[in-house]
RNA sequence: GGGAGCUUAGCUCAGCUGGUUCAGAGCGUCUGCCUUACAAGCAGAGGGUCGGGGGUUCGAAUCCCUCAGCUCCCACCA
């Protein structure tokens, strides 16, 4: 391999996405291993990479990686939404800019122009979701509007009608006048705004007396049809039975009605009803049999009902309103106040509460099962915490609202009959039918029918993901959907809770009898560095292809899974990119070095060399094992940063020093080759998390047979622990570094080689001499019995070292260190004994814990004792 | 208004069932090194009353109470 000393991700990555793709290295079909399968949360088809993109993705590919070299059949299915308001937004605007409004079209025309826009700039973003790496079986992408996901929706609506859980009403709701459709309660976004609470004068009739309404939308007062006070409220109890009031500026008679749904303590205790634009006062127009008088446009303007303000946008309403109110004294104040006002989501204008009619779902049957999953883990959610919220929602769970008066997106199969009523049917044909039989008219022709104009909420069709992608909604026993459902892990932001996560576990049961995953992991909201959530508006968002054309997506991706602890916000500090780039450089240049051994084929392998690798074994092991148990509980986060200590310290730091052979000098064969399947194992540890550089150095490692891919290698497998040996080494490294502490202290050149005598007993790691030898840059290691006073000293648990310096000793600065040290010790000891005094500690705290405290008692005095020959010493 | 969570080194966070390894990691900082794999590096070092207070316990970063400060979710108070 032609081997530059920098580390260009540039040059590699994609020829290795191209060569997977090629190969169709991430292309799983059904076969007799076990399945491993995600569903992408399918981005908007509209859609461009951002960063919480670049977090879910990331890990959703380590997770499909790791599982694909554990001997899993790993199936990870990307896809699209049709995201029907975001998308028909763009496509309006698109159509505006071109001077083409939507209300000149007919849907059909609409539809031509969206879907030419969806083919045009659809999908962009699989296209970059590549550039991460992302190990998708691309050829299973999936659309929630192609034929099979909108056979699929149609027939679960049809499905769903029969079964009495959709129904059609006119009801309160959420109503986008941007949009100018009917929204979802999860749609909706209260925000915190700052308004006027408004004093209205009502003159009651036949009196000259008024009663004063505060109020904070006083436009509304045109759809005034009743006042409300509280009946036990003292303050009204002047009123006749049946007062009325005058409505300000409509001069319209009201009547008082008296409900102790009013709050006395707010405001001046009355309450202005306008049934058709407010929740609760539709509920108590209800209950009194008020008119309702809808007093706008879809849009928000103004209707002629009154003849006030007609045509004026309702905010302009507002502003004017004031005035008028005001100039004909009908105004008693106004006050600064704070409130809550539902936003939409997608258009973020203010909601505007209105009846309508509208379909629903009726939700409270379809959430029993799916809540009791969440509640027994039969569904593991991860972080637990969101159990709560998932329980909360589902114990309060409202109706949804499914229709959407919007063109892009699944049209409602119901048609309309000419004399009244509607079937339900999943096409014409059985419409026509349906209908024929309904009316007893078998004249009856398609064309005499109506469709329903709505189409279907977006999340009404990716609710059905997990099964549709597989067909199993329209083909419930066909082989696809019964190998690969249920799916495994499900990685997705908490704000879909609802939306999504929820409502697929509810069609799990209800079309599978079974959950749709095994667990769902919520990413945390990506932040930058100070901790505010990245936004276009605020451009701190930067933009992912740049990072990854800049720092590699392997340098990218590591970032991601550095700062992303599950559930946690994820505060994204480019600088972690820079530390993801210079892993990716470390591992280069380990290559680089393995890459320019010579080997001495006649060569026997040194002690040293034999150490080394022995030691490296059990470190590997010790990690293998560490990184599994971390998957198991789904810490990828410290899952990588083991596997990046591993190979940075443990591996160069370490590993590499000990059995580098001096410059121009060989290596002994077995030592070579043991290194040569060290490098292996970590390159497939660290390929999950770092797909592209690892698959570069894999594919030079050795010769690999055509179409081969570490994509498709086994895990490395953990030794059998020799734990002993572990903690001997950790000694050993105690001495290296103390050694290595006493050169920089004293100015030592690491050239110059040193003697270390060592005063040895049982916690001397004789058997690692050798390696430290080479390690501090020892000469030799005597064995000595006397301490050594004209040494530099320290004491590595219970054993005395020297490292001999005629003439180079500061006495007094020796002593102060061994005072310090001793006085902690001392201290610690007395801690120890306190402990093992109390009576009731030793009778009270398991035996272990005893123990453990007997040896710390052992090994602190003889330190202690360490400590005070030394002091003895430099007498 | 209800609920959940967070607060550990300058920064970002681990710390899982209370007890060797409990006060840790990475980054940053400081010192010394351009040592033939890597200065995108190497060798070292310093740095924290675990938010405050109280309690339970032989023993608390860890469990309980309380206060403070952040964050998020839910909710129709005009």
């Amino acid at each position: 391999m032609q081997i530059a000393d920098k580390y260009a991700p540039q040059q590699i990555e994609s020829k290795w996405y191209d060569y997977w793709i090629d190969r169709g290295i991430f292309h799983s079909e059904p076969d007799e291993r076990e399945p491993y399968t995600i569903v992408i949360p399918p981005p908007n088809v509209t859609g461009m990479l951002h960063m919480g993109h670049m977090l879910n993705n990331t890990l959703q590919d380590v997770l499909v990686r790791r599982a694909r070299m554990s001997g899993k059949n790993a199936c990870w299915v990307p896809g699209m939404d049709h995201a029907s308001i975001a998308t028909e937004a763009k496509v309006v605007a698109m159509l505006h800019e071109k001077g083409i409004e939507k209300a000149s079209l007919t849907r059909e025309e609409f539809l031509r122009y969206a879907w030419e826009w969806k083919e045009k700039y659809g999908g962009m973003i699989l296209k970059q979701l590549r550039k991460l790496g992302a190990s998708c079986d691309w050829d299973r992408t999936c659309f929630t509007m192609d034929e099979a996901r909108t056979e699929s929706v149609l027939k679960v609506f049809c499905d769903l009608y029969e079964k009495g859980k959709i129904y059609r009403g006119v009801r309160m709701v959420n109503w986008d006048p941007a949009a100018q459709t009917a929204l979802s309660d999860e749609e909706v976004i209260f925000k915190e705004s700052h308004g006027k609470l408004y004093y209205l004068r009502y003159k009651v009739e036949g009196t000259d007396r008024a009663i004063i309404v505060a109020t904070t939308r006083p436009e509304t007062i045109l759809g005034d049809t009743a006042l409300c006070v509280n009946p036990n409220d003292p303050r009204y109890e002047w009123l006749a039975k049946d007062a009325r009031v005058i409505v300000p500026l409509v001069g319209r008679s009201i009547p008082v009605i008296r409900d102790e749904y009013v709050d006395i303590e707010f405001g001046t205790g009355a309450l202005k009803v306008t049934p058709a634009h407010d929740v609760n006062d539709y509920m108590l127009g209800e209950k009194y049999g008020l008119e309702t008088i809808d007093i706008f446009n879809d849009d928000g303007t103004i209707n002629d009902k009154v003849g006030l303000y007609v045509g004026q946008e309702r905010f302009d309403v507002r502003r004017q309103i004031e005035k008028d109110l005001d100039a004909a004294g009908l105004l008693e104040k106004t006050e600064d106040y704070t409130n809550n006002v539902g936003y939409s989501e997608r258009t973020g204008v203010a909601i505007e509460p209105k009846l309508s009619m509208q379909w629903f779902l009726s939700m409270q049957e379809l959430a029993e099962p799916a809540l009791k999953a969440v509640m027994e883990d039969a569904i593991r959610f991860v972080p637990e915490k969101y159990k709560n919220t998932y329980r909360h929602w589902m114990e309060n769970i409202k109706d949804w609202c499914i229709s959407r008066q919007l063109w892009w997106g699944q049209r409602i199969p119901a048609w309309y009959l000419p004399k009244g009523g509607f079937v339900v049917a999943p096409t014409a044909e059985e419409a026509l039918e349906k209908a024929r039989a309904k009316a007893g008219d078998a004249s009856l022709q398609l064309t005499d029918l109506r469709q329903d104009e709505d189409v279907l909420d977006t999340w009404f069709s990716s609710w059905l993901w997990p099964i549709s992608v597989f067909d199993g909604i329209r083909f419930p026993d066909n082989r696809e959907i019964s190998y690969y459902y249920p799916t495994n892990d499900l990685v997705t932001a908490p704000d879909i809770i609802f939306f999504w996560v929820a409502r697929m576990i509810m069609t799990g049961y209800e079309y599978r009898g079974e959950k749709p995953f095994g667990s769902v992991y919520f990413t945390g909201i990506v932040r930058d560095k100070i901790g505010r959530k990245m936004s276009k508006q605020l451009g701190n968002s930067p933009d992912p292809l740049d990072l990854i054309a800049q720092y590699g997506a392997d340098g990218v991706r590591m970032a991601m899974l550095i700062s992303s602890s599950a559930g946690n916000d994820v505060m994204f500090d480019e600088a972690l990119c820079e530390q993801g780039r210079n892993f990716g450089n470390k591992i280069w240049n380990a290559y680089r070095l393995l890459n320019g051994w010579t080997v001495d084929a006649a060569a026997a392998q040194s002690e040293n060399n034999r150490l080394a690798v022995a030691w490296f074994e059990q470190a590997l092991g010790r990690s293998l094992r560490q990184i599994a148990e971390d998957f198991k509980s789904y810490r990828i986060s410290e899952a990588f940063k083991e596997a990046y200590r591993l190979f940075w310290d443990d591996f160069s730091g370490l590993y590499l020093e000990m059995v580098k052979p001096a410059y121009g000098q060989p290596i002994d064969a077995p030592t070579l080759e043991a290194t040569k399947g060290w490098f292996d194992a970590l390159m497939r540890v660290l390929h999950p998390f770092m797909p592209f550089v690892t698959e570069e150095i894999w594919q030079d490692l050795a010769p690999r047979a055509e179409g081969a891919s570490i994509c498709v290698a086994q895990m490395p497998e953990p030794a059998a622990e020799d734990a002993a040996m572990l903690a001997r080494f950790e000694l050993a490294k105690e001495i290296i570094t103390s050694v290595r502490n006493i050169r920089n202290q004293k100015n030592l050149p690491q050239k110059e080689e040193l003697t270390l005598r060592v005063i040895a007993d049982e916690n001397y790691p004789a058997e690692f001499a050798p390696v430290v030898m080479k390690m501090a840059n020892l000469a030799s290691i005597e064995t000595v019995a006397e301490k050594d006073p004209a040494a530099a000293a320290f004491i590595v648990k219970t054993t005395q070292y020297f490292v001999p310096m005629a003439g180079k000793i500061d006495a007094e600065a020796e002593r102060k260190k061994l005072t310090d040290d001793l006085a902690y010790y001392e201290g610690f000891l007395a801690s120890v004994m306190k402990k093992l005094s109390n009576e009731r500690f030793v009778a009270s705290a398991p035996e272990k814990v005893v123990a453990n405290e007997r040896a710390k008692q052992a090994d602190t005095e003889a330190k202690i004792s360490a400590i005070r020959e030394q002091l003895d010493a430099l007498k």
